[in-house]
DNA sequence: CTGAAAGCGCTTACAG
DNA sequence: CTGAAAGCGCTTACAG
């Protein structure tokens, strides 16, 4: 274990019987090596537990091999599943995830951050927190953002079709009167936007609160309640993700609502919460690994050296009923 | 931005007009520099937009200045604090903390995959899945555990503590027929052994189920189920965690029991689901901010060189008081 | 496939 | 503080 000093590539070398050029051609997966060398070389890795350098060899080969992924909030587990899309994506290709938040533009700008590490590629599923110019690595922007990355690629669940996934649920079930409980940043007000188009197609009036709150529980609390102060006769509320419904739902049980039985509850996410058995909420699933796989194919193509225009594409979300939601009493 | 070539120490140098070796002290924030030459060094570093080459700085030093946190599950946001403060402690000291998840010992090894990175040090929040020798970097492990790493300090709250504040609330609202919902792991096996001891202590009959459930909000479901149908007089039921508390609070409803009018309901991590109005669930709190920073400090100390024997730091916990507790009616 | 060689961008003594 | 030098452990052509 503690031998005096670590194995390196020479020492694999001599141990395999073969040239360093070699052993470092197996180590980068090569065909041009016959297998009984390839045997030889990996057995004598096995025999000295070697474990090739990783500053050495991103030194030398100018990479990293780490793509930087730049989140939110390690709090809000709306991230995992773009995670371990870009993981299963990404691993066989020997690429390494590195997550990092990003806290504003103060000390953690998670940004600069992986910048600094040389990260080959970057994936940013936060807010970007101003306009960037060209980061000069391959970036793919996931989602609904106030600011823009020059020469990302974008790739995200098709939220406007969600809405509306949402929102006809709500209409099939008699609901006239939907309110919306809203939040600060760019996908909440995407998702406003989107709420209040559909709204005023329908011919419905569109009441919303909360555009200064936080996009968390106690934001959803805050919208909700001042959403149905001013409007009593909701007969539903669609918050703008499914965290802020668990706030909605706890203002409407102080205002002595029942859910469904008075009002009808759905959020956005089919997080872990709304697949809880005690909340039960009716949301949108934006399958979000898969917005994580499409990112990753996407930044292998730029790193393999697809330089064509900046590309979008869009996932199709899916409607998840529970039982938050049923037919309006009115 | 895409100059031809990404400025080296060199151009630093040339361009400060001084060594190339005082860049390298002014980068390491040595005190051997006059403050003149620091500031010349510094506003080159700006002009240039001048990154120093982690790999290669890692290469050379034979450390990297990275120091992994190996965690479970990036669903269960446990870890968070404990995340924030290593790096309250750490990032000053010009290390930065990566996250893994530890998959079990196939395909996703965080602790091998943090080796061959070449961390400096490592903090195992999770199971370690087996007995591990040596590790060659300062270990420390987090939480009551199954498996041990050879010359590891350990740092955790003192959960035993925790279950007796706990216990101790639910026998001082008149408690007396106290169910546990347990799981499998270290952490869940440590609380369902101080369950039993403190109701065996106190003449009290321990009913616990769920030993093969997972430690998640399905496991708590199945688990409180189980422990209602086999003892329908408890009235209270402690879960081993937050997130099984909210599987319980399901079998709960579906059981026809008020929370806390015909059971009291206790958790233990007050994570934030606890925190939300909906749940206000009381529950301990275990300081794993504080966790996380004297983790980080006993790292510190033992890369600074101190080599004494393997140190145990255990964190006070506190009682979180909130409404899923209440008087026993018996 | 081999083998000698250059080089990646730093850090670390070391003599001055 | 400077400056020349060695070296960290790899990758990458390149001639054979």
């Amino acid at each position: 274990m503690n031998s005096a000093r670590r194995p390196t590539i020479y020492d694999v070398a001599r141990e395999a019987g073969v040239s360093k050029s070699l052993v470092s051609l197996v180590l980068n997966g090569s065909d041009l090596v016959s297998p009984a060398k390839r045997e030889a070389v990996k057995a004598a890795i096995e025999r000295l537990g070697y474990r090739p350098s990783r500053a050495a060899a991103s030194l030398a080969a100018k990479r990293t091999r780490a793509v930087g992924l730049v989140i939110d909030d390690f709090r809000n587990p709306w991230y995992v599943d773009v995670l371990h899309g870009l993981q299963r994506v990404l691993e066989p290709e020997g690429f390494h995830i590195a997550v990092r938040e990003h806290r504003g533009d103060a000390g953690g700008n998670a940004i600069e951050g992986f910048l600094s590490t040389q990260v080959d590629a970057l994936v940013i599923a936060a807010e970007p927190g101003h306009d960037h110019g060209p980061l000069g690595v391959p970036v793919v922007v996931s989602g609904w953002r106030l600011h823009e990355v020059a020469g990302a690629d974008i790739v995200s669940t098709d939220e406007l079709q969600g809405m509306r996934l949402a929102l006809g649920h709500l209409f099939g079930l008699g609901h006239r009167r939907i309110g919306h409980v809203t939040g600060t940043g760019g996908s909440a007000l995407g998702r406003l936007k989107a709420y209040r188009g559909w709204m005023t197609e329908h011919r419905l009036t569109p009441e919303d609160a909360g555009a200064e709150n936080d996009t968390n529980e106690e934001g959803g609390y805050l919208g909700a309640r001042e959403l149905l102060r001013a409007n009593p006769d909701l007969t539903a509320v669609f918050a703008a993700n499914d965290t802020m419904a668990l706030g909605a739902r706890a203002a409407l049980r102080e205002l002595g609502r029942e859910v469904p039985g008075d009002v009808s509850l759905v959020g956005f996410d089919n997080s872990q919460l709304a697949q809880s058995r005690f909340l039960a909420l009716t949301t949108v699933e934006a399958h979000t690994f898969r917005v994580g796989e499409v990112a990753g194919e996407t930044l292998l193509a730029r790193l393999r050296g697809d330089d064509g225009a900046p590309r979008r594409t869009v996932i199709a979300p899916e409607l998840v009923v529970r039982s938050s939601t049923g037919r309006s009493g009115a």
